[in-house]
DNA sequence: TCCGGAGTTTGTTTCAGAGCAACGTTCTGT
DNA sequence: ACAGAACGTTGCTCTGAAACAAACTCCGGA
């Protein structure tokens, strides 16, 4: 493995407030890694013996029940930590990562993670911080679930995804990494005939424009309006 | 205020691995206060200016929609932290608070919990135990919503109270304080309406009894089998 | 003791969206 | 270049549960 470049940290939220020595040390024992689209970082239920973090690429987090339904729990963008469960005092992975598209993530062993905490300051509060709106972020979507109607979900749904990792090009913003009508359809618990059939409508209208596993929201206000967010 | 007592503390979690002296120490930093059947100890977006342990009593936590639609996000239970917001670096609570029976707090300024964390061994384990256990639970509960039909999900929901504040009584299993239809509908996302006809047909086969705000599920094993988990 | 409100029950109507089915299209591997 | 798989579209049917409506019961307070 080639050595790893500092800069790959050096700003991003639990690390920027450490030194140079120190990243250098993070990056010494971290280990990098490729995953190509589709294949699992690591599953649920699993001994969870590494904590994460995406460099480059886009995940899907995911939980499947007993029954062999799946639903996306949220996705992970460049830059995050995830599979923290050692933050949490948790022997096993609460849920399932996918790469959903190509990705490079850094891991270490969660044996490192006190020594983390405890030696590079910023770390265990950024870590903390991250936790903190992904619980409230869970929580919005839990109510989304529970209160609103289809087409609203699934254009929050589609709002999240352009927020999190939206791309501006000339038609709109575009969504920066492959989603399929299934994969929306498991956001926002629905059929993909449902989504598929709210896509082609909004499309009819101009409001989204897209081809197979590739949005472009080209008319985001409109979509705000479906959601029924906002006032 | 009286001079609390030190047992109220030292066999609970996060408390439970400390001296004596300790305890003295934080209980006479506490402040204990009463909050009356329906009366919030905090609400949703609000300062997060304390956090709280619970003495005795339940409590709901609701989240509101812009809509005013609400949901009951959890249950908490004699014993529990809650409004841990300072835990995750918020500086606002994300959801309210509301006494489900008459209810008794501990509550301490979040000003001390950097101390806290620092200074009592175990505390902050234990803290971030219980807020992984917290999102992991909210998972499920997504899950399910997103993937279960109603009966199911108010089956689960009756069991999940069963589980966290049952009493067992002659007849079968209490749950231990005042739940309205409206609740039930509120933790799963439906009409009281439903709800009402569900608990109903359950009655006339034997699963529960209920009255006004009071239910006791007489035949738990039937509950599991509608709830559709175990294998 | 009577009133009013909160909680519950039950009936009827309505429709969003799941389920099923069939087909079209674009990709991948050989 | 072809077969098969993965992805997407669309029409039709049917049902679960929301919406609407109306009473009934219990409880606390004046």
């Amino acid at each position: 493995m080639p050595k790893l470049d500092e800069s790959l940290l050096s700003d991003l939220p639990p690390f920027c407030l450490l030194e140079k020595s120190q990243i250098r040390e993070i990056l010494d024992r971290a280990v990098s890694r490729r995953y190509e689209e589709g294949s699992a970082i690591f599953r649920e239920g699993h001994d969870a013996d590494r904590f994460y973090l995406l460099l480059d690429g886009y995940l899907r987090v995911v939980r499947t029940t007993p029954g062999g339904d799946q639903i996306i729990v949220l996705h992970i963008s460049p830059g995050q930590l995830f599979g923290i469960a050692p933050a949490l005092q948790r022997d096993t992975y609460p849920a399932t990562s996918i790469a959903a598209a190509e990705s490079i993530a850094l891991s270490w062993p969660t044996s490192l993670w006190p020594e983390f905490v405890a030696n590079y300051p910023g770390f265990a509060t950024e870590s903390y911080k991250t936790l903190g709106q992904r619980l409230g972020q869970i929580q919005d979507t839990l109510t989304e679930m529970a209160t609103q109607a289809v087409e609203k979900r699934v254009a929050c749904a589609l709002l999240r995804l352009v927020n999190q990792t939206g791309r501006k090009t000339e038609e709109g913003i575009e969504i920066a990494f492959p989603v399929t009508r299934h994969d929306i359809s498991e956001m926002t618990g629905t059929t993909l005939h449902t989504v598929s059939r709210l896509l082609s409508s909004w499309q009819k209208d101009g409001i989204v424009q897209s081809t197979r596993k590739h949005i472009v929201v080209t008319a985001p206000h409109r979509l705000v309006v479906l959601s029924g967010i906002e006032g």
